[in-house]
RNA sequence: GUCCCCAUCGUCUAGCCAGGUCAGGACAUCGCCCUUUCACGGCGACAACACGGGUUCGAAUCCCGUUGGGGACGCCA
């Protein structure tokens, strides 16, 4: 029996139950490398929603072995900026998403902006209009809007109604004197129904005459969205397009233009949509949506990437702690949800203080520092402020939380809470007790502290909370905080023993 | 209005495609334990198949309808 080439077998066994033998990401490597994208448009900051649709992009294209690539979709004039593009692609690199080709990294199938790109929209354009597939409209953007209004107060779909579809010669050259703004629209024209087929959710199907004919260059002779997007994807050699749902109508639109235009078209995914707690489509009312929020707050990107990704999908495993590289090793499409889910901050909290709980000082710390009040960063030198973190990061899902976290760390406590003062009362001998006896111990280290609170009980004839809580208040000014041995630790001798003191006489 | 999509605990979800499990897990909430306190951790409680019809010995699972929600209907993306 003769050997199989590798290629030969995916391609035979790839639909027979032996395909299970070769894991999914090597079976598509062999036939054909996925090259994915994410198109933001740079009219904004980036969305915890376009985040979500970037990462399961990005987490496809690793998990099969392809390629990630970024293209800036920035054909809206009014309100596309520089400034939005910077900040999306630096909030995409901040999440870790790397991209292989797209701005700043280059690639073989740009340019990767789409104003970059004109002549290649204007001639498609012009190759539709020469089939019939399209043609010159001249209708205002008054007449549009008025008819639109007309047909939805008629109760029907306000759509184009093919007014300039088929216009003579004459007639266009006549409109063009006028000076008639020009537009190019898409001829929908013969098209029956159509059947897209989805990978996350499976064949979705449109009756003909669903939509009406669509502009594909405007006047101003930038490109519309669904006309550069299927002519970039196509010769991008995208093969896979993984985008947010509110697009299935988009897609409609997108496969007609591939048909009209002979080209090949990529597989679609469309995953649910991101809801606010009003169940309407996530938008800046609802909170902090973006994701500079997130990162300006102190939550670590694994972790913010980690919540996201179960955002409509879930693993087979019960672990929902994951790194990237798991992510990326358990990512499949099939297992993408069909509703759409509600962003929850309260598991966004658990998720990243589970990360932060685990990473500690040695993986956050510097990323956390520039969170910690002035002061404690001018008392503490960096290896004490590792062993605040690591108190602290019990329970810490952002870094800004550090913040109302540090007071006990303080020299000497500011003030004193209501617990902290009830604590304190009438309890001046002990402290005296304390400070004296901590003044002798040398070294001073946990068990020596330990041993020393013991004692001081002992001369004191106290014990537990009656032990504890007068030192706590006196040391931290709070009646609750963290494990008190690891903060006299850290706050050390002298200082301990100042707030002993000025504790006393208050 | 028209078209499309969706429907399991408060939230994220597993289970659905190939009907048979006390409908499983996680977050949140509450209780108990651990502990000087808080947290972590452990244990436990609460809590869901939207509704109505079929098909079937049997339906969360398949089919139809209803209701509800969402999305789309731009010279925005």
């Amino acid at each position: 029996m003769r050997e199989w080439a590798p290629w030969e077998r995916a391609g035979r066994w790839r639909r027979g139950p032996l395909s299970s033998f070769f894991p999914e990401a090597i079976e598509r490597s062999l036939l054909k490398k996925t090259r994915v994208r994410f198109a933001p448009s740079p009219t904004g900051y980036l969305h915890v929603g376009g985040a979500r649709t970037a990462l399961f992009n990005f987490l496809f294209a690793k998990h099969t072995g392809g390629e990630f690539i970024i293209r800036i979709e920035d054909t809206d004039r009014e309100r596309s900026t520089g400034e939005f593009e910077e900040k999306l692609l630096e909030d995409l690199s901040w999440l870790g998403l790397k991209w292989d080709e797209g701005p700043g990294k280059g690639g073989d199938l740009g340019p990767y902006r789409q104003t970059e790109r004109m002549d290649i929209y204007k001639e498609h354009a012009l190759r539709l209009v020469a089939g019939k597939r399209a043609f010159p409209c001249f209708c205002t953007n008054e007449e549009l809007d008025a008819k639109r209004e007309e047909m939805k107060n008629a109760g029907a779909p306000p759509q184009y109604d093919g007014t300039c579809r088929h216009l003579t010669d004459v007639e266009r050259e006549e409109r063009r004197d006028r000076g008639l703004p020009e537009s190019i629209r898409f001829s929908v024209e013969g098209e029956g129904d159509r059947t897209i087929a989805d990978m996350a959710r499976g064949d979705v199907s449109f009756p003909a005459g669903m939509v009406g004919d669509f502009v594909i260059l405007r006047s101003n002779g930038l490109p519309t969205y669904n006309f550069a997007a299927a002519l970039d994807d196509s010769l991008m050699k995208i093969t896979h397009v993984i985008r947010g749902a509110e697009h299935l109508a988009n897609t409609l639109r997108q496969v007609m233009i591939y048909d009209a235009l002979g080209m090949q078209q990529p597989q679609f995914a469309h995953i649910p949509l991101i809801l606010g707690e009003d169940r309407t489509k996530l938008s800046k009312r609802h909170g902090a949506p973006n994701i500079m929020d997130y990162r300006k707050k102190g939550y670590p990107a694994e972790a913010v990437v980690n919540y996201l990704a179960f955002l409509g999908w879930s693993t087979k495993g019960d672990s929902e702690i994951l790194s990237m590289d798991d992510l990326i090793g358990e990512f499949e499409l099939e297992r993408v949800s069909d509703s759409p889910s509600i962003f929850d901050e309260a598991k966004l909290n658990w998720v990243s203080a589970s990360h932060v709980r685990a990473g500690g000082s040695e993986r956050y710390l510097d990323e956390a520092t520039p969170f910690f009040p002035g002061a404690i960063r001018e008392r503490y030198g960096a290896e004490s402020l590792g062993k605040i973190f690591d108190i602290l990061s019990d329970n810490l899902p952002s870094f800004s939380m550090i913040e109302h976290e540090t007071d006990p760390f303080m020299p000497v406590p500011l003030s004193f809470d209501d617990d902290a003062t009830a604590a304190l009362e009438g309890c001046g001998e002990l402290l005296k007790i304390f400070a004296r006896s901590f003044a002798q111990l040398e070294p001073w280290d946990v068990e020596g502290i330990k041993q020393v609170i013991k004692d001081s009980g002992k001369e004191a004839g106290v014990k537990g909370k009656g032990l504890y809580m007068p030192l706590r208040a006196a040391v931290t000014g709070r009646g609750h905080g963290p494990d008190l041995t690891a903060i006299l630790l850290v706050k050390g001798k002298d200082d301990v023993i100042s707030a002993l003191e000025a504790a006393g006489i208050a």
